[in-house]
DNA sequence: TTAATCAGTACAACGCAAGAC
DNA sequence: TGTCTTGCGTTGTACTGATTA
């Protein structure tokens, strides 16, 4: 008769064979019962004792063990290119509404301006996650996607046939947007964005060009090839841009984010220039930041919240084999606020 | 001569074993070499076949089964009450820098408003981290810390007995602050904060309190028990309080953190108030922001970045056995901007 | 001869889950 | 009902031989 073997090593760590112990059951009993397949298999008298022994011990199922004779763990990856940005602080909170603590949620940033690598994608899957939300993808990064796991992209418009998806309706953000530049009179707009490379930037760029070339209006493109969401960095490329904008008649800046918009603010009240008087400014997101900056900031909301909760949802979705769409797909609803307009139509 | 055991199960997954096989050495040599344990224990030769095996069949580590021989994992937690709030993207990022792959950052919030519970503590117990990063605690989440696991506790003034810490220097952020105010001839002061019981919260407004005092002014409260760091609370807070201050002689609201100030800002706008020259408004944080809003927030700059950056410093050293300094403490400037500046001193 | 270093392997944990019994 | 047993994939310890100081 083995004692229990508490003490082998620290004295701390309770395992299921010190419940088990305590409770006389077998360890099997005990995995039983804490995993809620008891049905037909353990007396209602013993489920009791082993909960009370678990209570008792303050008994913890240990997440490697598990993990490990499960082949599969409860965590959830969360890859995104920079959690710096507050959008993403919205995104996170509706992940984290929507798993509860039954997974935990890991956070995986590529770091500034780096394009993940296969290595580091592996890296993840040695963790072998209950599933992937990955945000903002570009392509490199979707070659590598393991195919075995669960897996949504978070705003990548375009990659519907890769994985399941959740997007925003940009299409019809930016005809909103455009519309409401063209009907204050602007024809030549600037565009600024960061991370060259990301597929929802290029798209909101894309389809800014199509809706602006609809109107006889032109897109013109800061030089920057940055890779962060910064307000500085935004900042820069319009100080350094705008000459040439100004030259070529562009009256109207639109930006591929708030962060990005309050940089080319910052930057064109630096200039000396009055915003919308000289130059229209607008963003995406929809930051709460964006009612308070002078002026308030027109913008396409982004439910950034929303997003995370029905990737999520998607994702649990897939781990348990439910059948729901997709490719659901967020509104995206433009705001008008005062850095358009009272701009006289000329 | 046991063949490759390959198509085990699933196709997937490739193992020590097989890597072993493919090198023509034992499991345990595969071991060594990614551990970087071969001095004097693999050859040159068998550690570049072991190297070769691994690219050719793309071999990764299993986390848990790495973690449960091992007893801990390479997981760092990072427990923060609202990673909504951009100060924890800064947080975030600094960490990110500092821990680079070697550990994985895993995120944990305790919801909006919640009070983390001990039941809460033990789950993250169970992942075995490497190391806890604990962001703005109170005592409750204290009081159930695993005592054998690393620990930094950042922002937690007051804490220091408990364990290694990374603090602000609140108290000279707040005396520049106070005489700041002070020499602007403000003599009724009011407070904004949120999450009542957060130990950082309280600290600012007692440091306040004991400032102002030493000048013969005096401290005002909202009455708001919010548990959210909220711009939208924040302005109903200010809403909400801001007939009984103004009847009490209140020119000036310090808010606890920049979002809360924004929120102020905001509604003292929609309340026809003209900032600074009827309400000077502060905040803590110096968010980018701040810089942007109308006016621009005078406010206490914490480095948020550098916050993350030397806990992980910290952890990272705990781990690794280095002595350091346990309570480092970060600057905390004042940065005077347009919402105290321009108030003619009465 | 006695240590000590080097190279490498076998094998018992690690704690849990699931199928056989 | 309930337990036994095996396996999940790694890691570290103990061990074997051989070579060198």
């Amino acid at each position: 008769m083995p004692e229990t073997p508490a003490t082998s090593r620290r004295a701390t760590h309770v395992t299921a064979a010190m419940v088990a112990a305590r409770a006389g059951t077998s360890v099997a009993t005990v995995s039983l019962v804490v995993n809620d397949k008891t049905k037909g298999r353990v007396s209602d008298e013993n489920i009791e004792r082993v909960r009370q022994a678990i209570t008792d011990l303050n008994y913890i199922v240990d997440h490697a063990a598990s993990s490990l004779a499960r082949g599969t763990s409860n965590i959830i990856l969360l890859v995104t290119p920079d959690v710096s940005n507050p959008f993403f602080g919205r995104v996170i909170s509706g992940i984290q509404a929507e798993i509860g603590d039954r997974y935990q949620l890991l956070l995986s940033t590529t770091g500034e301006g780096q394009i993940p690598t296969a290595a580091s994608v592996n890296q993840l899957t040695a963790l072998r996650p209950a599933g992937l939300l990955i945000d903002a993808p570009n392509d490199a990064f979707l070659r590598d996607l393991p195919r075995e796991t669960a897996v949504v992209l978070l705003d990548a418009p375009g990659d519907e046939d890769q994985a399941a998806t959740v997007n925003f309706d940009l299409k019809s953000g930016v005809h909103d947007l455009v519309e409401h530049l063209h009907e204050l009179g602007h024809r030549q707009i600037a565009y600024i964005a960061g991370r060259t490379g990301t597929e929802t930037f290029l798209l909101r760029r894309r389809l800014l060009e199509e809706s602006a070339a609809a109107r006889g209006m032109v897109i013109h493109s800061a030089d920057n090839s940055d890779s962060l969401i910064n307000l500085d960095r935004a900042a820069e490329a319009f100080t350094t841009s705008w000459p040439e904008w100004h030259a070529r008649g562009v009256t109207a800046v639109v930006c591929a984010t708030d962060t990005h918009a309050y940089g080319a603010l910052q930057a064109a009240i630096n200039l000396g220039l009055r915003v919308p008087e000289d130059v229209a400014i607008t963003g995406f997101d929809n930051l709460p930041y964006s009612t308070i900056t002078s002026p308030p900031l027109t913008t396409v909301s982004l439910p950034g919240k929303e997003l995370g909760r029905v990737s999520a949802q998607q994702l649990l979705a897939q781990i348990e084999g439910r059948e729901v769409d997709l490719h659901p797909v967020l509104p995206a609803r433009l705001i008008r606020r005062a850095s358009t307009l009272g701009l006289s139509a000329n």
